[in-house]
DNA sequence: ACGCTCCTGTAACTATTGTTACCATATCCG
DNA sequence: CGGATATGGTAACAATAGTTACAGGAGCGT
């Protein structure tokens, strides 16, 4: 377990940090489709992601959302830093895209580290940089670009973070996480595989050229 | 110039610190259309704003643009903080929307009263959180909006950081800060005219009921 | 007053996205 | 096997937003 620790983390913290981290954190699997973090809630113990990917989804009150972007090894999501920093509540849903491992952290120690570890600091501000980032990012897509593009985009991140060409999902998981519907997106991606940009096949989508050419 | 930063950020600092900021900090008077950060510039000296009200913007590559949020007194906007502790390009723009005061800080003090002054410690995490939560909302603004909604917002926000029901501001302004273009906005602002719930006037528009009843 | 520029109004059209409806087939389960 | 459910294809239409074009009036400087 602290191979695992140290594999995921081992360039970012200092080596007396890994120790602590080790020792205190308890490593807990999760699955695809675990809801980690949830709108609404208290959260009482810091996650640090150790393999898979999470999604990070934002809430309408009229049953919409919207992916906001992924979280991969190594990050963890600010959102939980402020809420368990400050005792708020959450105000996005985090949700396994696949399975992997977390390791919980007990809020005390966050401050603790806060005073005694640089690297740690370090990580908090880098990881603070890191969401707003991808917020500013997510806020590109909708803002700036129109659906294909986003649904390229969402094609392109999703392959990159399952390690795979071929996408698992449903059109109308698709319309989900880009707050679109489902018969927009099974006319776009048909559009797409006229393009020779994708195959699609029951249930799985295969991109043939990345997006990035 | 001590009673100024007393009077924006004596609630939120110790004594000591707010000495401290008072014999470091230069003040800056700044005008409406003043661009105080760029998208790209380092910024070498964090802004703390003491009056008046700042917008930051996002751009886009083909000449779009985005109002993203204000920002007023005793805020500050966390993309300096990380270009300040990080060495970092700004990925936003910040121009004055009205006549204020900034009081400028060397980075040097930022990262050693981090170390010194729990309340400065609680301040920049407060900021960062603040501006997360306000980059959300502007998400949920674009994402689950329509644009009538949005100007609607836009104009009662805009009425609160002016302190006045009456907007300066031509369509192609407004047009510009949502993204949108100058005809849709007239088609819309005659709309909530008809409505009654504004007032047009050449270069000026009233809010004759505020958003929120 | 004259010409110029800026601001706004409006029409007509296009493009994009969302909605509703219906169908075909795949898959799963009893 | 047979029926229920999930998934995807497609058409027709509506709603929203963007584009182009043009006109009228306000304000400004000469």
């Amino acid at each position: 377990m602290e191979d695992l620790i140290h594999e995921a983390y081992g360039g970012i913290f200092e080596p007396a940090l890994l120790d602590e981290i080790s020792s205190v954190a308890k490593i807990v699997p999760f699955k695809e489709g675990d809801v980690l973090i949830d709108i609404g809630k208290y959260i009482k113990t810091m996650p640090l992601l150790i393999s898979g990917a999470i999604k990070i989804m934002r809430e309408d009150l009229d049953t919409g959302e919207l992916l906001l972007y992924f979280i991969e090894k190594g990050d963890t999501c600010s959102m939980t830093l402020t809420c368990c920093m400050g005792d708020k509540k959450s105000e996005i849903r985090a949700v396994a895209e696949n399975n992997g491992l977390v390791a919980m952290i007990p809020v005390g120690k966050m401050e603790e580290w806060m005073g005694k570890y640089k690297s740690w600091r370090a990580y908090v501000f880098e990881s603070y940089n890191n969401r707003f980032n991808e917020l500013l990012n997510a806020i590109d897509n909708i803002a700036f670009m129109h659906m294909d593009e986003r649904l390229l985009n969402y094609l392109s991140e999703t392959s990159k973070v399952n390690n795979s060409t071929i996408i698992n999902k449903t059109h109308q998981e698709i319309a989900n996480e880009l707050n679109s519907s489902r018969v927009v997106i099974s006319r776009l991606l048909k559009a797409l595989e006229h393009e020779g940009k994708i195959k699609m096949n029951r249930n799985s989508i295969e991109i043939v050229r990345q997006a990035k050419d």
